[in-house]
DNA sequence: TCTGGGGTCCTAGGACCC
DNA sequence: TCTGGGGTCCTAGGACCC
């Protein structure tokens, strides 16, 4: 038995635990750059805000109601991530986390009502955090998920809900849509409205044959998923990342090469940091650019240049060097870049590397303490603290004009109360 | 004017081996 | 004229997730 605790609308949920005027109210969150809605209350659902609207089309609707509008402050989210995920240690042996604001629970052995065990996980969450979290309980995680989206559409399971006995199963089933359905993504949809399929039921009774042939293996333990026969496997070690990826788009673009490569020597600095800190070395990275593809009439471009390193590293000063290096190959003047990110395409784990024979001991040795001095630097000052000259004066400021304080995780910004 | 960022897994097909 | 059978590894691209 596993459960699937999901926060409901979470970027919007964490930024009204400290404005809690804002509750019954429509709330939106934007992307970096203030550019799409990613997070909304339900009241700014209900206002018809999609997902990854951009800001300046529902800016008029935004306005008329009144929409509190906050730009994405990620160390919040990821803290009050971190503390939903210690709640939810206390009601199962083993937690996996899934996303930032979703987790599965093993539950298996334990016996206990599990309708109400859900509502007590919900209850709890929401007492210890503030954060409303939606609780399914099922043999599956796909039935999980689907279990735990039933809690959002209806208030009286009062955020927790068991789903397992068969004529449960069938009734929910027949009414839930398949596109909803975890691992059916669009292009699936397509195919199967031209069969007729339309609910989760209705999928489940797709002959074996039918499933493996169109939707190949993912497919088909979906569909194995939906009966309750669990075939995706519960994964509560934290693996280290295959890839690392550091992207931004710019505020306004970039049209010359030195711009465009301190910017990418940015990135390549923080993806650095995020291979440092789950101790891999990165053996080829990847450095791409583009320009706005919003633009029909401007001239596009798109392209990426890879780069093998000779040695597997975590070293600041190698990995920022390449990146300059692929940047000036795949620089095209002429062009008005908007968008550039460096990714680590092969990782090994430090302990698994055996360095050549033939390295320059001492220069590696020289720069393994530079990069440990930089280490101890960021930790102690904020990342940002000391640059590369290649990384000019820093990342570009993104627009963020309704950024919330960092209530948890800045001194200056912890909410104050004040006593008449 | 303004359009996000970061991942995983699977498959087909090519290159190569004996 | 006739031209086997079985395997591995790697990569690009697709599909999906939040």
């Amino acid at each position: 038995m596993y459960a699937l605790a999901d926060c409901n609308n979470f970027f919007a949920s964490c930024e009204r635990v400290f404005r809690p005027e804002l509750n019954g109210k429509p709330v939106v969150v934007l992307s970096n750059n203030d550019g799409c809605a990613v997070a909304r209350s339900n009241e700014a659902k209900a206002l018809g805000i999609k997902m990854g609207d951009p800001y300046f089309k529902i800016r008029d609707i935004v306005e008329r109601n009144h929409v509190a509008v906050f730009s994405s402050n990620f160390s919040l989210y990821g803290d009050m991530s971190r503390r939903v995920q210690e709640v939810l240690h206390l009601f199962a042996p083993s937690v996996e986390p899934y996303s930032i604001d979703e987790a599965f629970l093993d539950l298996n052995g334990m016996d206990v009502d599990f309708d109400a065990y859900a509502k007590q996980i919900s209850r709890t969450c929401r007492r210890l955090t503030a954060i409303p979290v939606s609780v399914g309980i099922a043999p599956t995680k796909t039935l999980a998920k689907i279990a735990s989206k039933l809690c959002k559409q209806y208030p009286k399971l009062e955020g927790g809900c068991y789903l397992n006995r068969p004529q449960d199963l069938e009734k929910v089933l027949k009414i839930f849509p398949v596109e909803d359905v975890w691992g059916i993504g669009r292009r699936s949809v397509k195919k199967l409205e031209t069969l007729g399929i339309k609910t989760a039921w209705d999928y489940t009774q797709l002959p074996e044959t039918a499933v493996r042939k169109l939707f190949m293996l993912p497919g088909f333990r979906t569909w194995n998923e939906l009966k309750g026969i669990p075939c995706i496997e519960f994964e509560d070690l934290i693996e280290p990342k295959q890839t690392i990826c550091v992207s931004r788009s710019f505020a306004h673009e970039l049209k010359t090469l030195p711009e465009l490569a301190e910017q990418v020597a940015n990135f390549a600095e923080m993806a650095v940091s995020k291979l440092r800190k789950q101790g891999s070395l990165a053996l080829e990275m990847a450095v791409f650019a583009m320009t706005n593809r919003f633009k029909e009439d401007a001239p596009q471009t798109t392209g990426g240049v890879y780069v093998t390193l000779p040695e597997a590293t975590a070293e600041h000063k190698t990995l920022i060097l390449a990146s300059a290096d692929a940047c000036r190959k795949l620089f095209r003047p002429g062009f008005a870049y908007k968008k550039a990110g460096v990714v680590i395409t092969k990782l090994v784990q430090a302990r698994d590397y055996t360095p050549s024979l033939f390295q320059d001991a001492e220069a590696s040795d020289r720069d393994a303490r530079l990069s440990g001095a930089i280490d101890r630097i960021h930790a102690s000052f904020g990342p940002g603290a000391i640059l590369f000259g290649a990384q000019g004066d820093g990342i570009i400021r993104m627009a963020r004009e309704h950024q919330s304080p960092h209530y948890t995780t800045l001194w200056e910004d912890i909410p104050g109360v004040v006593v008449k």
